[in-house]
RNA sequence: GCCGCAUUCGUCUAGAGGCCCAGGACACCGCCCUCUCAAGGCGGAGAUCAUCGGUUCGAAUCCGAUAUGCGGUACCA
């Protein structure tokens, strides 16, 4: 038997976290067991669901690198498989013939109550301080009493009927689970009184129809197994295993939630977190490859991947942890393939600057991006945090703060006279020459020359030419920005101080 | 309320009866390196293994109870 799993998301949202963690176990199990990953859409909910999701959703995924060998491949188009569709509005007649079966079998009937009477029947459960479940009103209806209420012109809803005893099951990550179908809350809504089905109906119908073998979901869908089984039973199908993850929680140790949390998959990849990372990342939330490895490619963690291995306690989502393999990942990029992936971060870091009032002088290219990456390859959390590396690069003037001119041990008049000899220093470095093993042995004499900490002196001159006290090493940096705007920015600054200097 | 699942440093986790008075990583602190910021190296602090009882020569590991947390309990998914 080949495995078969899948990954069944529902576009009434961006793709969060949760379903990308779960997309990803679904898609290192297939990979590792040499099986086919499915991705299924499941779009019942027609009120919330959006096409705009679904983009987000197929956009994420292929972002990730979590590649699915059967399903929808682009938004809004026809998907691709011998199961196809793959989107559940469009296998609407599929549910229709499966709860034909199951009406044809009295193991489903249809319902004709209403809202109200459904909400009359909870309250009053409420108040007896009984567990809702549904009374069983239209459970043993006869042929007469359907016709009765259907010439009323009540649509009915169709009810799967919960038999007594106890549903079994052994979960790959929990071990043995039993549960009463007792406490499943009566006979269950399969199909809305509008014809659609409902979840718990469509994902058993698709799963038995698609030959899943194994249904790997959050455990928030642990208790809902039983009615699963109970499905799969009824309509002849073989039951698939199970295996409930554990859940991804907000701080205060609630499910993970836009509410509490940063949630979008496409937030952390528009603040420039890199794929690798969040892949590396989600699979550590809740598995560890048993060694003392943290940092894996998708293939290393394809080929060490061990559901029996999945951890079955909740996971806080720590976000320093992911910043911190972030920055591994970026170091460990080709510098090439770093080098194309920020030029789009800049320039929308530049962007944003053009709208605060600054003036943009170049473009970034990948040309102008290459020589820049042994400079900040190590410095970058994310790709996002490049333009505070570089944005001086890029645009003139500066805007420098004349405060953080003057270094700590230093008064302005001083840090004047460093701008200004540190300027001749430079300029009697001719165009050949000017390059950081140039410039370093200089303004260290210089300093040294006037009895001033080498470190002070720098760090005028690194604010001078960048606005910035924290930036790349200072040599590298000013052969980046050039002769020419490098004694540019000096003068500038040194003129800006002198202005201020207090005339005696 | 009822049902289910879970519980090891602040966080992610290792640990499948003696190798554990519990190991690694993130974060934190200190030192080193150093022109700033990072990165890197070294070191430190941090867990009565939720609690109680049992099984055993021996328990973080097995069993039971309790506590706490979370999840489910829809004509949502």
């Amino acid at each position: 038997m080949t495995v078969r799993c899948r990954i069944a998301p529902s576009p009434t949202g961006p793709l969060h976290i949760g379903t990308a963690r779960t997309a990803l176990y679904n898609f290192l199990f297939a990979r590792h067991e040499g099986g086919t990953f499915v991705l299924r859409l499941e779009d019942t909910d027609v009120a919330r669901s959006t096409v705009a999701y679904e983009r987000d959703i197929l956009d994420g995924l292929h972002w990730l690198g979590l590649e699915w060998d059967e399903g929808p491949e682009v938004a809004g188009q026809p998907a691709r498989g011998p199961y196809a569709p793959y989107r559940q509005m469009e296998r609407l007649p599929l549910y229709r013939d499966a709860a034909e079966r199951l009406l044809a079998r009295d193991l489903a009937y249809p319902c004709y109550c209403t809202r109200d009477e459904l909400d009359a029947d909870r309250a009053a459960q409420e108040a007896a301080h009984q567990p809702p479940r549904y009374v069983g009103r239209c459970a043993n209806l006869t042929a007469g009493e359907r016709r009765a209420r259907e010439a009323e012109g009540r649509r009915p809803a169709i009810r799967f009927r919960i038999p007594p005893g106890t549903v079994a099951f052994d979960d790959i990550i929990r071990g043995r689970v039993e549960i009463e179908t007792d406490a499943l809350g009566g006979d269950l809504v399969i199909v809305r009184s509008d014809g659609t089905p409902l979840y718990h109906f469509t994902v058993v119908v698709d799963d038995a129809e698609m030959a899943i073998t194994h249904v790997i979901r959050g455990e928030d869908h642990l208790s809902n197994t039983p009615k699963h089984i109970l499905l799969f039973r009824a309509l002849g199908a073989d039951v698939p295993a199970f295996a409930h993850l554990p859940l991804i929680l907000n701080p205060d140790r609630t499910k993970m939630s836009k509410r509490k949390s940063q949630t979008a998959i496409a937030d952390y990849r528009g603040e420039g977190f890199v794929r690798e990372a969040l892949v590396n990342f989600l699979a550590l939330l809740g598995w560890a490859s048993g060694t003392e490895e943290e940092i894996f490619t998708l293939e290393q963690l394809v080929e060490r991947f061990d559901l029996a291995r999945v951890h079955s306690g909740g996971a806080i989502f720590d976000r320093e942890r992911l910043e911190w393999l972030s920055g591994q990942w970026i170091r460990r990029l080709p510098t090439e393939d770093l080098a194309e992936r920020l030029v789009p971060f800049l320039s929308a870091d530049l962007a944003a600057r053009v709208a605060g009032g600054a003036r943009v002088v170049r473009q970034p290219t990948v040309e102008d991006m290459r020589p820049l990456m042994p400079l900040v390859q190590e410095r970058l959390p994310v790709l996002g945090a490049i333009g505070d590396l570089v944005d001086f690069l890029f645009i003139d003037p500066i805007a420098v703060d004349p405060a953080l001119l003057v270094p700590r041990h230093w008064d302005a008049g001083t840090a004047v006279e460093g701008l200004e000899a540190a300027r001749d220093v430079i300029a009697a470095r001719g165009r050949v020459s000017f390059e950081a093993d140039e410039l370093e042995g200089p303004l260290r004499e210089l300093a040294q020359q006037r009895g001033w900490k080498a470190g002070d002196l720098f760090m005028a001159i690194r604010v001078a030419i960048t606005g910035r006290t924290a930036t790349p090493p200072l040599f590298d940096t000013m052969v980046a920005l050039g002769r020419a705007r490098t004694l540019e920015r000096l003068d500038a600054a040194a003129g800006m101080l002198r202005e201020r200097l207090p005339t005696d």
